[in-house]
DNA sequence: AGCACGCCGACT
DNA sequence: GTCGGCGTGCTC
């Protein structure tokens, strides 16, 4: 028997299968996880295939030397799916199954968690009258069965308890214990259900993909639950997937309290240990229904009959490091392998998935009111050009702090949104214009305020401060647009005596941030929450009636053909967060080009009309979906190599346009816009197809890379983030 | 990825 | 004369 087996080094010239011979009487899967000689060393390895016969030159196999498991770690989904994405995507093998397994497994850094459990004995003869405290443990053992060592030790003390064990009365057992992330105790109420919800449900009954369009606060998270319990009615599981899920920890206690033990959660705040256990549970079948962020979509979940992708249109969706994925394509391939539902669910669809949903290849699902009833917050428009001719240059506006003054004399809350962390985005030299960047990213540094430090936000680095430019040696340096930290520190000067919190990634990275701000917050009456995007997701607090989106501009005016689709995405979601309760919430928009058809449409909370518009305009303009964008890009540490390497693919690529003239609606070399990250430069290709014969013409330009090219190489399709 | 093999510079 | 620099190529 032979064995195909890929080798666990995320290395291009590993990236195919090597032959083994299965020694006799070696009990091997596909899927197993084994140790191979290869070369000089005994590397880990996936068995993928097995069969009777091999290609390579039989004498020179050597057999695999012992498996790392008894049973095969990647199960046969998985190993289709692996396929699927080194074809369809160009990952690499490796890199791919590794996405499967926790990071845990690899390094063998988690131990299994044992503890000591204490029982009473088969038969024992009673303690003493005398000894009170053991006849206490032998009373409790006795009404409650087995126990924690510690926790009988704390209650009755540890000297009794021990005397008990060396008399042979109590036994003591270790046992494995699976950990099981912290969350909020939630009591469960089942609220009926509105007839929209009803019909959501019903209609949502068959194993395609519908695209489920729903206001913010119709009710879509009870719909997915229905939709969940129905299929574990039916004895079959489910997969949700929330964007970055530590942001949404009432979603968690919700499904937690709706389906108990079943649930297995799967997200970047767990420890090693937890996010182990959680899979095994997974693997083993013992959860029945997996939540979790992007990666979760990897779960080795069996027997699947739904898939539910909540806010399908977050940028989260697609992973930005290496290997790059886009989780609806892989809930795709699931969708089909397992023959189940899918559920895109937003308020705000992607521009892509509502066009398919038009076409008719996905079926549309609309829950247009909210369940309460209440109407959308109203959105007021403040024309910041206006603010400043009259004098105020205050970074809000005198609406906007007439709103906070309101809100803070009558006790309740607001939310303040910037879309960006840190005090200001740079800091620049009034002088000679020099703006401090990192050594190793070629990107501005962020000012953070209350380390007085430099950041770099792509790679971490931290640099002093300026007072000084380096360049021309004047001390007039000038921060650049705001930031998070530089809200709160106006806000603090405005109202001292009003808590007032910040919630972004600098103060939610440590473990359980997000829940410990959030419930602060809860607390806080009155209380103002400044925050990046991360304020935005579905959280309900009864009592904030006003949002304030101190500059919705930022994410408007980037050269990227989404950009516009994501500042009406935005400004919905951030808007939804007010009122959530019987009182009209209110939200003031600061923006200094307050007649951008995107701020029309939002204000009305118009989807439809927004997305006409949009759809016409890639229509016009050939984009996606009305042509495909492919983007090569190239990495390495010496700018020569990849300039050359990358100016040798483009040539290639230049002959195919020859014979497709019509089909290539653009094509050109460039550095990438982010030159270098973390020392590493970066060069690009960036063409664009008309779809009549975009597979094939993909296909072709994959093949252009030159497999021996130092660089490493990145192929993305529709790219979200050109940086 | 890591390790061997191999072909040119500055050292006891 | 040799030790060692890291470019190139291979691993079933």
């Amino acid at each position: 028997m032979f064995a195909k087996v890929i080798i666990d080094q995320d290395a291009k010239a590993l990236d195919r299968e090597f032959e083994y011979i299965v020694p006799q009487g070696m009990a091997v899967s596909e899927g197993m996880r084994v140790l191979v000689p290869f070369g000089a060393r005994l590397l880990q390895g996936f068995v993928v295939e097995l069969s009777q016969s091999c290609e390579f030159d039989q004498s020179k196999l050597k057999e695999i030397d012992r498996t790392v498991e008894d049973f095969a770690v990647i199960k046969p989904e998985m190993l289709a799916l692996m396929r699927h994405m080194a074809d369809k995507l160009h990952l690499k093998l490796a890199s791919c199954l590794r996405l499967f397994l926790p990071a845990e497994m690899r390094t063998d850094k988690v131990r299994e968690l044992v503890v000591r459990f204490v029982s009473l004995a088969q038969d024992f003869e009673m303690p003493s009258a005398r000894a009170k405290k053991q006849l206490e443990i032998v009373e409790f053992l006795k009404e409650n069965g087995k126990q924690k060592f510690a926790d009988v030790s704390n209650q009755f003390g540890y000297a009794p308890l021990s005397a008990l064990v060396k008399n042979g009365v109590v036994i003591v057992e270790n046992e494995q214990i699976l950990r099981a992330p912290e969350f909020d105790k939630l009591q469960q109420e089942h609220r009926k259900l509105t007839d929209l919800q009803t019909r959501a449900v019903e209609t949502i009954c068959e194993n395609k993909t519908y695209l489920l369009h729903g206001v913010t606060g119709s009710g879509k998270t009870e719909v997915y639950m229905c939709l969940i319990e129905r299929q574990l009615e039916r004895g079959k599981s489910a997969l949700m997937l929330v964007p970055e899920i530590s942001l949404t920890p009432q979603v968690l206690a919700n499904f937690k309290a709706r389906f108990g033990d079943q649930v297995a959660l799967i997200h970047s705040g767990l420890s090693a240990g937890e996010r182990f256990d959680e899979w095994k549970r997974i693997f083993f079948g013992q959860a029945k229904v997996v939540v979790g962020a992007r990666s979760a979509i990897f779960s080795p979940i069996e027997n699947l009959g739904i898939i539910i992708i909540d806010e399908e249109h977050e940028q989260s969706y697609v992973s930005e490091n290496n290997p790059r994925y886009d989780t609806h394509d892989i809930a795709q391939f699931r969708r089909a392998y397992n023959d189940c539902t899918l559920v895109l669910g937003s308020a705000t669809p992607s521009i892509d998935s509502y066009a398919k949903a038009i076409d008719g290849e996905f079926q549309l699902v609309e829950m247009p009111v909210r369940v309460n009833g209440m109407e959308m917050p109203k959105i007021q428009i403040i024309d910041m050009m206006m603010e400043l001719r009259h004098g105020n240059n205050n970074i809000f506006s005198m609406p906007l702090m007439f709103e906070l003054k309101d809100i803070v004399e009558r006790k309740k809350q607001a939310m303040i949104f910037i879309n960006r962390r840190g005090f200001s985005s740079f800091q620049r030299c009034r002088q000679c214009g020099y703006v401090a960047k990192c050594s190793d990213c070629d990107v501005a540094l962020v000012y953070h305020r209350f380390e007085n430090k430099l950041k770099c936000h792509y790679c971490g680095k931290r640099y002093h401060a300026l007072d000084v430019c380096p360049s021309c040696g004047s001390t007039d340096i000038k921060q650049g647009a705001i930031g998070t930290e530089r809200v709160v520190e106006e806000l603090r000067k405005m109202f001292p005596d009003v808590p007032i919190l910040r919630m972004d990634n600098d103060t939610t990275s440590v473990k359980n941030g997000h829940r410990k701000i959030l419930n602060e917050f809860r607390a806080c009456k009155p209380g103002i929450l400044v925050g990046t995007q991360m304020i935005a997701k579905g959280h309900d607090f009864e009592d904030v009636l006003l949002v304030g989106i101190v500059d919705a501009d930022q994410s408007l005016y980037q050269a990227d053909f989404r950009s516009i689709g994501r500042t009406f995405q935005l400004i919905t979601q951030v808007a939804g967060r007010a009122g959530r309760s019987a009182t009209q919430g209110k939200v003031i928009l600061q923006t200094y080009s307050p007649n951008h058809y995107v701020y029309r449409f939002a204000t009305n909370y118009d989807y439809k009309g927004f997305f006409k518009k949009e759809i016409n305009l890639r229509k016009v303009t050939k984009f996606p979906p009305y042509a495909r964008i492919v983007r090569v890009l190239f990495s390495h540490e010496n700018e020569k190599v990849v300039a050359e390497e990358c100016k040798e693919c483009f040539e290639k690529i230049k002959e195919i346009k020859e014979d497709a003239p019509d089909e290539f609606v653009y094509l050109d070399v460039m550095k990438a816009p982010l030159n270098k990250i973390k020392n590493k430069f970066r060069y690009q290709i960036m063409m664009r197809f008309a779809l009549s014969r975009a597979d094939e013409l993909e296909k072709q330009v994959f093949d252009c890379i030159n497999p021996k090219c130092k660089s490493s190489v990145f192929f993305e399709i529709n790219p979200n983030n050109l940086s």
